[in-house]
DNA sequence: ACCTGAACACCGTTCAAGT
DNA sequence: ACCTGAACACCGTTCAAGT
């Protein structure tokens, strides 16, 4: 039986839900999460935003897209043939790069457990966990714990990507932050007050895989 | 020059800050996120959507107070006479408790890091890993790995509460996880095929508690 | 099969008008 | 000083109508 072709012919730009995750991360990354509405990602795509559903079920779906589209970028890129645990901190720091490039990702990785993004995440940090020789009755709570840190700090960033006025950098958000911290009553909040400093001149990234290796650590008391 | 009495006489059931924060509590607990809407606030308190205005500044205001309502009680609850690291892990069961109770305040822990919820368990955590004696040059790093993970606990908490349909329990939800993982192409995903099992039986409060000390023997390590 | 864009059912927030 | 509630400027989503 002969196969005729199905695939009619189609405009170069034609709209399919591979352009359209490409304009939202655009937008994403540009302005932020509040500037994503199907109305501006119509206008960008030039097109009706009726016609965006016939592509993407709903604004969930697409964010959900966006997010494996550079989760899967991040871990296919970081197939080195390094041993853990250096593997486990370069998966971990592939996805603090990620998050840090595409702030909204962040947010997004607390959402359905069984998307493509937190799988591929589980599925890399515990192999190469297995891989370092964690005992079965540990793996599951050993890479149980490095998720929800790595979450942790997605979450975090993501955050204050929200709160920063566009374009502001690091360093001045972290001074801000820092002096509240500082203005704070030292009786009521000793700790805080005293770390401020330290906050201000902390490098973030440093101190991200500075937890992983803490984690690993804890994690090595155990064989 | 005597003061007269400047306070006029308010009806019992006057609008406050304090009031209007109770009710969205209530909204946010019984029915998520979601449900707490100006106007179902105003309905639930029998006045007008402006009126909470001259009490909150606005919806994120309102929800920063109520977050700082739980973890205040949460807070003011440990204060037991435990030393570390058995009070770490009252503060950190207490917090995740709260969010287990009122999950939506897990995502709220992501905000302005200056408010008073986050700095409250900042100071706690803090506080007590000077107390447990952890050189200097360590403690701002693994305070904000405790802190990290507790944040990333507590998102996908706030996560999973609003995928929940109302009143799902838990056990079928991670049945239902469980289950999607179980399908996943073990060739592809073989450690997530491989902890499925683990997921659907374990038990959250627990392995938070498992993290936590885990956290805490790295930290050990420095010493 | 795919696209258009007006219409619908919501939101948070403002504000003139009341008491 | 505090409250009312209509009005405004948005949203995500649907859908009849087009091609």
């Amino acid at each position: 039986m002969a196969t005729r072709i199905q695939r009619t012919e189609r405009r170069a730009d034609a709209l399919s839900k591979e352009r359209i995750v490409k304009a939202a991360i655009e937008i994403l990354d540009a302005d932020g999460e509040s500037a994503l509405t199907f109305r501006a990602l119509a206008a960008r795509l030039a097109t009706g935003s009726g016609a965006i559903y016939w592509h993407v079920a709903n604004k969930s779906d697409l964010l959900a897209a966006a997010t494996d589209d550079v989760i899967t970028r991040v871990m296919t890129g970081v197939v080195g043939d390094a041993q853990p645990p250096e593997a486990i901190r370069a998966v971990a720091l592939g996805v603090f790069d990620a998050i840090d490039a595409h702030p909204w990702v962040g947010a997004q990785l607390f959402r359905e457990p069984w998307r493509s993004a937190m799988l591929q995440i589980v599925e890399s940090v515990g192999g190469r966990l297995q891989t370092l020789g964690v005992p079965d009755s540990a793996l599951f709570d050993s890479a149980s714990t490095l998720l929800n840190y790595i979450l942790g700090v997605a979450g975090q960033n993501a955050a204050n990507a929200r709160l920063l006025p566009r374009e502001t950098d690091r360093a001045a958000f972290l001074g801000s932050v820092a002096a509240r911290w500082t203005q704070l009553d030292p009786a009521e909040y000793p700790f805080v007050h005293r770390v401020a400093t330290e906050l201000r001149e902390h490098d973030d990234r440093e101190q991200f895989l500075a937890g992983i290796d803490l984690i690993l650590a804890g994690i090595g008391t155990i064989r």
